[in-house]
DNA sequence: ACGATTAGGAACCATTTGGTACAAAACAAC
DNA sequence: GTTGTTTTGTACCAAATGGTTCCTAATCGT
């Protein structure tokens, strides 16, 4: 051992996180990537391989702390209606309220390009429905499995659509009171 | 008059507008954007101002060729199920079928960067849920005025979201059973 | 204390970027 | 055919890009 590391490794990453979740891959410069993570070049290069490699670090970490946070309030609602136990998924509060979906943001950018990407962001998304089919199940909605699998899907099309469309306008309607009519629920107070 | 124009302008835009739409804006450089327009520099800053607007050109003829085609088709159906009705927007041929939504792409990279371009992705957004609320009258689904137009803007998230995932993956599922359950529809055979 | 080892930062590099300048070429008017 | 005008293609440019080098400084093991 000798001189140790300056900077949190941990932190770091929240930035680069951060700053492509909300700029994207391509419109990420180095300078951008590195403020961001509060690091200077010299300490870039001797911790991390490139750009892409921390882009799918990024991706990681996301997984590893948003998506595994929203697949626990998932599972862990407690709420009395399957649309409130969603909540999470919809909620534009913090990181999401103007970033939108990690996922979506980069399946849209560069899954088509680049199969590492694909392959993360199609399992993130796999995990996600899942977690959807569970609170269905929960609350019997949906049905038999088959219908359920298929329901679990259109709601996590409708995450995905619901914050792409959430970084053009701030504007999202009442979301609850549109799951809550698709599962069939007595109409909220 | 002098030396008549070499390239058909309409021709240009439609290889301008297909490669923006598959490559998004900053993923796509100068010479990706000539060789699909079939046109080398000297044309194109003769006969445009620069890359970016290029890009609104390009969102305006995806409007005016694209998005209405879908919005007449839409309006025009014959089916007799609204679900079946709706297939224009879930069709994954031709252009959409690797592509996606221009509109969903463009939101999702530049829309919270740039005003024209989320003025414009908002408005071709609006056109297509008036679109979609119009074939849910027609069907006398969603019960009122206002609980049809949040079913709409449900479908329209709906729609981007399934277009968004289908840039990671071809796998789709089957639309047209999840909307034919969504509104309550008889199963089809 | 001291050598080994590693982090940090600035200068540097080749390439690529979007954009311009300009001369040759192709037409219309006469 | 000459002239005037506009398009086209190429050569060119400055700036920005991602990435490397290298030297200094800091910290550890002994």
């Amino acid at each position: 051992m000798a001189r140790p590391r300056e900077f949190d490794t941990d932190t770091a990453m929240q930035g680069a996180m951060r700053v492509f979740w909300m700029k994207g891959y391509a419109a990420t410069n180095l300078p951008d990537l590195l403020s961001a993570m509060g690091i200077t070049r010299g300490s870039f290069y001797k911790a991390f391989d490139d750009k892409e490699s921390v882009y799918l670090a990024a991706l990681d970490y996301y997984d590893d702390k948003i998506v595994s946070t929203v697949v626990e309030r998932l599972s862990a609602g407690t709420d009395d209606s399957a649309s409130a136990c969603l909540a999470p998924l919809f909620a534009c509060t913090g990181d999401a309220a103007d970033k939108g979906c990690f996922i979506c943001n980069a399946m849209v950018e560069l899954a088509p390009f680049n199969a590492k990407v694909a392959e993360r962001t199609g399992r993130m998304a796999e995990r996600v429905r899942a977690a959807i089919e569970d609170v269905l199940r929960r609350f019997d909605i949906g049905g038999n499995d088959t219908h359920r699998r298929e329901l679990s899907t259109l709601v996590l099309h409708l995450y995905f659509g619901f914050h792409a469309m959430g970084r053009a306008s701030r504007v999202h309607g009442d979301w609850q009171a549109r799951l809550s009519r698709l599962f069939g629920e007595a109409a909220p107070a």
